[in-house]
DNA sequence: CTTGCATTTGCAACTGAGTTGCGTTAATAT
DNA sequence: ATATTAACGCAACTCAGTTGCAAATGCAAG
């Protein structure tokens, strides 16, 4: 999706295409990973009042435009796709995207209303993995 | 697990069984769901300092005496079991043990080293969902 | 193209979760 | 009984997220 999909895309959902909304929704769509608010904010020059990014992100989310993953303590946003896991690193703090690993989608007891699955993984990533830097160790490892 | 057992089990994860721990604990394990920082200071009386029962519960996790449960943007504690999926609801704010729903253990890339899973859930819990109140309503739903 | 209005932005100020440093208290080993 | 070291309690801090409000801006209608 480039910048005039990206306004269409917000025109269609019944938001106001404005500035702070493009460029937010574009700096998410160009990572490959999900992204934090800190994160988010970094990558936007000019930068957004934080506050207002707070919205945008409320706003894209509401709208099906994205997706929030809270993983790890914190929350992250990714362009809105098919379901798949999640991993968080504990050395490194990045949250990856496991495409290939889908999430269930479990039998629960009656009367339970079943909004959102979430499957979050959480360890070391290959990058900071034993197999790649053989010094690192973590709690219980 | 009774107050002795508990004195106990912290002797044996070679932590000295001070009363805010023990008392933790306590709180904890009579709890049939997994409890917020905010919920256990509640429930104990008299109260701890804020910071000693944050440290409490990040030995008595370390210790593996306690599971921490990351889910819905809070932070919550329960006696640490068989692995089993959670689920939050969005209208109560509570959040349930899914005794029923087991986590898979998925197949992950090269390199990855697992250290937890969780599986979250959310939506209206039984207690909160239309079968039982027909007028609320919930995002999308 | 201009105008008007509702939406959105940016700022200031606030709340709540969690952390750090440090002096005092208390659990355990001898 | 007492010395040692871990744990506690307090003050102060950081960081994520929220609220209220005035100013700016997108959009639609003329």
């Amino acid at each position: 999706m480039e910048a005039e999909a990206v306004r269409t895309n917000l025109t269609n959902c019944g938001l106001r295409c404005t500035d702070p909304r493009v460029r937010t929704l574009g700096v998410i769509l160009e990572s490959k990973r999900p992204l934090s608010h800190s994160e988010i904010e970094d990558r936007l020059d000019p930068r957004l009042d934080r506050v207002t990014l707070y919205r945008v992100l409320n706003d894209l989310t509401e709208a099906g435009l994205l997706c929030r993953i809270t993983t790890g303590g914190a929350t992250r946003y990714g362009a809105s796709e098919h379901s798949h896991a999640h991993f968080t690193c504990d050395a490194c703090g990045i949250t990856t995207c496991l495409e290939t690993v889908p999430v269930p989608t479990p039998r629960l007891p009656d009367h339970y209303v079943v909004n959102e699955i979430e499957l979050n993984l959480s360890g070391l990533c290959p990058g900071c993995s034993p197999k790649s830097r053989p010094n690192v160790r973590v709690r219980g490892l």
